[in-house]
DNA sequence: TAGTATAGTATACTTAAGTATAGGTTTATA
DNA sequence: TATAAACCTATACTTAAGTATACTATACTA
């Protein structure tokens, strides 16, 4: 038997998705209308097997609700829910480790397919939130790189020249060689180029 | 009744999977040990629903295959089947309107998912094979550079100086320059970091 | 309080980048 | 066979980029 908590505020979204998988396959549906009483009814039923948390839900609060459910109940698969499709919602959310993202633009055969492909262990997210998805910025190089060298290196990364820099920061045109010069030894580098490529590669700005 | 065709030149696997399609659900399985043979069955069958191609099958010739059954039959959903889980192919083959990529990594209720996804109309792509994928390229703003230019702009793309490019492509700084000017002026920009960006932009390189 | 890091400036210099004009070859196309 | 387009080179030049050293000033820290 598998058990499945399904938590949207809208009661007919909810109740009637319940009822159609109750009817399509061996699942026991629970069902919550807030965070709250999910993570409630999560705390009283022995073992759900697959969350499903609508993205705009009271006690959501984006996704820190998703995160408070995947990180108390690690051994629950955490599914997010969304009427919008939105790709950056996504991602961030399978990055939260959510198990997968459902549209609700889904249809109703697509939808259980998903479900059944969350159950048997893999990640869920539409092809078409992904034909082009962004990586997660890696801040580990930078460390060393000062404030206003930061600020440089941002300009930098538009292809300005030094003295435009030099104009956006309100300084000499000398100091922004003397900063670009630091941020070259520092990320290892040797022209302006290949400084804006490494931050860009990295998803700096 | 659902019609599925399934080509595979490895005996063993293509016929246990036909078989295990057959168990599970009401599927009529054709099956094909090459491209050639798979598209005799498909001008024999009145209408096959799901076309599945192994990337390494007599006949295909890369993505060559995929395309020619495409393009032949478009009312059929074609999906390629792969042994190894590569990026860059999945991609390429998503970018050729392919309806699915099915690793054979993949387990077999996930599988059968999949396979079912793709016949309700949703396209499938493993998700650890989509976590950051690169979109696909925009050629339209190179369309007037030339190819020597495009060589320059590949080697100004990794940040390298006029010298070191000439020596690469074995011509005069001088003319380096010409081609780096030449850039500027048909990508609209004004210096080489704001080229290398526009075109990493665009996924050129 | 001495040391260290960041930040800014100044002067001076070398090298690279970018612009301009002129002229040459090949190759394909009208 | 012109005529264009891509390709390559030469000379000459201006500006930008990058390097180096030296000198302030502030703020934080051992």
């Amino acid at each position: 038997m598998t058990n499945i908590l399904i938590a949207d505020d809208h009661d007919l979204v909810r109740d009637t998705i319940a009822a159609y998988l109750e009817t399509v396959d061996s699942f026991k549906v629970f069902t919550a209308h807030d965070l709250a009483s999910a993570l409630e009814v999560m705390s009283g039923v022995d073992s759900i097997d697959l969350l499903i948390l609508d993205y705009n839900m009271p006690g959501m609060n984006g996704l820190q609700g998703l995160e408070r459910a995947c990180t108390s109940y690690p051994a629950t698969k955490v599914a997010l829910m969304s009427g919008v499709a939105n790709r950056e919602i996504a991602n961030n959310a399978m990055e939260r480790h959510a198990r997968g993202f459902i549209p609700k633009s889904l249809s109703a055969t697509s939808f259980i397919n998903a479900i059944k492909f969350i159950l048997s262990g893999e990640r869920y997210l539409p092809f078409d939130l992904v034909s082009s998805a962004p990586a997660s910025k890696n801040h580990d190089d930078f460390t060393n790189v000062s404030a206003r060298e930061m600020q440089t290196l941002e300009q930098l990364c538009i292809g300005l020249s030094n003295k435009e820099i030099a104009r956006n920061l309100d300084i000499q045109e000398v100091t922004v060689k003397l900063h670009v010069k630091n941020i070259f030894s520092k990320l290892g580098v040797s022209n302006r180029t290949q400084a804006a490529l490494f931050a860009k590669e990295r998803y700096l700005f």
